[in-house]
RNA sequence: CGGUCCGUAGCUCAGCUGGCAGAGCACCUGACUCUUAAUCAGGGAGUCGAGGGUUCGAUUCCCUCCGGACCGACCA
C-alpha cells in the first residue's frame, strides 16, 4: 500500500522479492561466492582448451533473457564482458519439482539481477560459446528496472545518452554502456605509465595539504571552508606546487603527486571545479631537461594505452612521438598575426589587442595581455603537440627569469589541440627575487586582478634555506586522458563530475496528513493524486471531487480501503 | 551571463494549423527444449518537467520558473 508511488515495474520486483523469500531463497545471501573464470577467459581461450571448461563458475548481471518454454538463453556480464548462458528445466531442476526454473528463473528472475551460476562451457549451433547451467544462485536481487540497450552486429539500439542520467547515475551508464568502463579503465593506465615512470627513476610519491592555510602555486579562485577548533578559514588547494617544492628544499631529489585540486571557477566542457594535476618536480634540472622528460611521459602512455604514438582524436590523428615543436611565445604571435611585440610595452600591446579585436581591460598588465594575444590568436592552432616556451615574467611569479632573453622566463606549456596539456619550469629558486614577484602580484591584486597569487611566507622563508635548480611540471590528467580516450567532455573522464544538486518534489511527512484527520492510509494515495504538500490541500475547493478522484485511485490501484464520503474530506480540509 | 534547441510510459522516441495519450523495447498472462535486437497471441502501464494565462476544450498556443544539451563570454 506504501508503494503507490512506484511504477508498475518496480512494484512487481518488489513482489517477486517477497515471493523468494517465501520460497525460503534469500535474495542478498551473506556467502562468498567463489567463481573460477570470467567471460572474457571463456571468449578467449575455450576454443584452444576446451577441457580446462567443464566446470566453471562465474558470477554477473543478467542483462538480456530469451526464454523459449523449458529452455532458456540468457546474457550474463561480469567485469570482463558478456557471456551467454543456456539454462534448461531439466537439467537444474533434477527431480519432479520445477519450481527453480518454471517459478525462479522464469518469472521471479529479472534483468539487471545478479546470479553465479555453476555448468561447462559448449557451442550452441549457430556458432555461440555458452555456458550451459546445471546449477544458478541469486546473488542480489535488482528491484529498479535498468534502461534496456540491444545491441546488433555492434550497432547499439536505444542506448542511454542523456547525461543528466549518465552523469548522475554513472553507475547506469557504466552498466549500460560498457564502454564507459573502458574509458576509465584506460584513465588509470595512464596514471599507472606515469608513476611506472617516475619511479623507475628513483623519484618519490608523495602527499601534501589538500587543506591550505594559504591557497598558492597557481593564480585562481580557492574554495574557502573553516576549521572549528584553529578558528581558522582554510582553502582547498588550488595547486600544489609551493608544498612541492618545500619537499626539494628538504633533500628529496625528485617528488610527484596526482593531486586533486578545487578551483572555484565556472564549469562547462573542459571544466569541473575539482579536477586531476599530477605534478612533479626534480632537482638539478631545467625546463629544456623537462621538455624531453614530457615527451618521454606523453610517448609512453600512448605506447601503453594504444601500442603507438598515433591516436585518433575527433577526425584528427595526434602524432605523439617526439621530437615536439617547440616554439617562443613572441614567435607563436608572430607566426599567427604578424605582429612582433618582443620590445612592446603596455599601451603599445593594448593597442595591438584592440586592432586584432581581442578583448582586454584596464586592469590587465603586459604579461596578461600577452597572454590574451596568444589564447586568442595562436592557442587553438596548436593540433600537434608543440612546446610554447618564454612567457611573460608578469604571469609567471614562481619561474626563474630567462638565462639569456630578457623580461621572459624559463617556462613552457605544451599544447595538444590546442589545449594546454603540461605547464612547466624552470623554478625560481632566489628567494629575494621571489620575494619581489609576490610583492608585485599584490600590486596587481590590488590593481583588480582576483587572479593575482597570494604571499605565502613561508614558502619565501623555505627558498631562504636553499634550493637547488629544479625544474618542475604538471600535467592535467583529466585532459591529458581526454586526448588519449578520444573524449570530448571532462564529464567523460570523471566517474563522478560536479552537477547541479537533483531537485527534489517537496513533500510533507505523514504526521501533518495525520494531524489535519487524514487517515494514513489514505495519506499515500493523496500524494499520488499530487496533493504531496500540506498547502496544496488546503487550496482544494471541491472536496467532493477529491473524494471522487481518491476513490478511483482507490479503486484503480486495489487497496481495498473503504470509500470516503465528501463530508469526511471536506473535514480535513477545514 | 547571452543565443539556439530539448523535457511525453522503466528506456529510446513519435504526436500536424488545439479535439478521447501513441510506437518499439521493457513489464504482465499464455505458447515454444540451441535462441541471439529470439518469435507468436493477448494485456496494462502516463501529474505529457512545474506553475499561471488564452480557450467550450491545451501535450499542442502565450508567459514565468525548473532541469538539460549545443554555441558564444570567463577560467585549467
Amino acid at each position: 500500500m506504501s508503494n503507490t508511488n512506484l511504477s508498475e515495474q518496480e512494484q512487481i520486483r518488489r513482489e517477486s522479492l517477497s515471493e523468494l523469500r517465501k520460497l525460503g531463497i534469500d535474495p542478498y545471501p551473506a556467502a562468498e561466492y567463489k567463481t573460477n573464470v570470467f567471460a572474457q577467459d571463456i571468449h578467449n581461450n575455450f576454443e584452444a582448451n576446451a577441457e580446462k571448461y567443464v566446470e566453471v563458475c562465474l558470477a554477473g548481471r543478467i542483462m538480456n533473457r530469451r526464454i523459449m518454454g523449458n529452455a532458456s538463453f540468457a546474457e550474463l556480464m561480469d567485469s570482463s564482458g558478456r557471456i551467454q548462458i543456456y539454462v534448461r528445466r531439466d537439467d537444474i531442476c533434477h527431480g519432479d519439482d520445477k519450481t527453480m526454473y518454471n517459478t525462479v528463473f522464469k518469472r521471479l528472475l529479472d534483468i539487471g539481477d545478479i546470479i553465479g551460476v555453476k555448468g561447462h562451457v559448449f557451442k550452441t549451433q549457430m556458432g555461440e560459446i555458452t555456458v550451459h547451467v546445471d546449477e544458478f544462485t541469486i546473488l542480489s536481487k535488482s528491484i529498479r528496472p535498468l534502461p534496456i540497450v540491444k545491441e546488433k552486429d555492434g550497432v547499439l539500439f536505444d542506448a542511454v545518452t542523456d547525461p543528466e542520467m549518465r552523469y548522475r547515475q554513472r553507475y547506469v551508464d557504466l552498466i549500460v554502456n560498457p564502454q564507459v568502463r573502458d574509458v576509465f579503465r584506460k584513465r588509470s593506465q595512464i596514471i599507472q605509465s606515469m608513476r611506472e615512470l617516475f619511479n623507475s627513476n628513483g623519484y618519490l610519491e608523495v602527499e601534501t595539504p589538500i587543506l591550505q592555510p594559504i591557497p598558492g602555486g597557481a593564480t585562481a579562485r580557492p574554495f574557502i571552508t573553516h576549521h572549528n577548533a584553529l578558528d581558522i578559514p582554510l582553502y582547498l588547494r588550488i595547486a600544489n606546487e609551493l608544498y612541492l617544492k618545500r619537499l626539494i628544499v628538504g633533500g628529496f631529489e625528485g617528488v610527484y603527486e596526482f593531486a586533486k585540486d578545487f578551483r572555484n571557477e565556472g564549469m562547462d566542457r573542459t571544466h569541473n571545479p575539482e579536477f586531476t594535476v599530477m605534478e612533479i618536480y626534480i632537482a638539478y634540472k631545467d625546463y629544456n631537461w623537462m621538455m624531453n622528460f614530457t615527451e618521454e611521459i606523453v610517448k609512453k602512455a600512448s605506447l601503453d594505452l594504444h601500442g603507438t604514438t598515433q591516436v585518433p582524436y575527433d577526425d584528427k590523428i595526434i602524432n605523439l612521438n617526439p621530437p615536439f615543436k617547440r616554439i617562443s611565445m613572441t614567435d607563436a604571435i608572430k607566426e599567427h598575426t604578424g605582429i612582433d611585440i618582443s620590445s612592446m610595452e603596455e599601451d603599445e600591446l593594448r593597442k595591438v589587442c584592440d586592432s586584432l579585436n581581442v578583448p582586454n581591460s584596464p586592469e590587465m598588465g603586459k604579461g596578461k595581455l600577452i597572454d590574451q594575444l596568444f589564447g586568442e590568436k595562436c592557442e587553438h592552432h596548436y593540433i600537434q603537440p608543440t612546446f610554447i616556451i618564454d612567457y611573460p615574467t608578469e604571469t609567471s611569479p614562481l619561474t626563474k627569469m630567462h638565462r639569456s632573453k630578457a623580461g621572459v622566463t624559463e617556462r613552457f606549456e605544451l599544447m595538444i589541440n590546442g589545449k594546454e596539456i603540461a605547464n612547466a619550469y624552470s623554478e625560481l629558486n632566489d628567494p629575494v627575487d621571489q620575494m619581489q614577484r609576490f610583492m608585485d602580484q599584490l600590486r596587481l591584486s590590488e590593481k583588480g586582478d582576483d587572479e593575482a597569487m597570494f604571499i605565502d611566507l613561508d614558502f619565501v622563508r623555505a627558498l631562504e634555506y636553499g634550493m637547488p635548480p629544479t625544474s618542475g611540471m604538471g600535467i592535467g590528467i583529466d585532459r591529458l586522458t581526454m586526448l588519449l580516450t578520444n573524449q570530448s567532455s571532462i564529464q567523460d573522464v570523471l566517474l563522478f563530475p560536479q552537477m547541479k544538486p537533483e531537485k527534489k518534489a517537496t513533500s510533507d511527512p505523514e504526521e501533518k496528513y495525520t494531524e489535519k484527520g487524514v487517515p494514513p492510509e489514505w495519506v499515500d494515495p493523496l500524494k499520488k493524486l499530487g496533493y504531496t504538500t500540506i498547502a496544496k490541500l488546503k487550496e482544494v475547493e471541491k472536496p467532493g471531487k477529491l473524494a471522487n478522484d481518491l476513490n478511483g485511485c482507490n479503486k484503480k490501484n486495489k487497496l481495498g480501503l473503504a470509500g470516503l464520503s465528501p463530508e469526511t474530506v471536506a473535514g480535513w480540509l477545514a
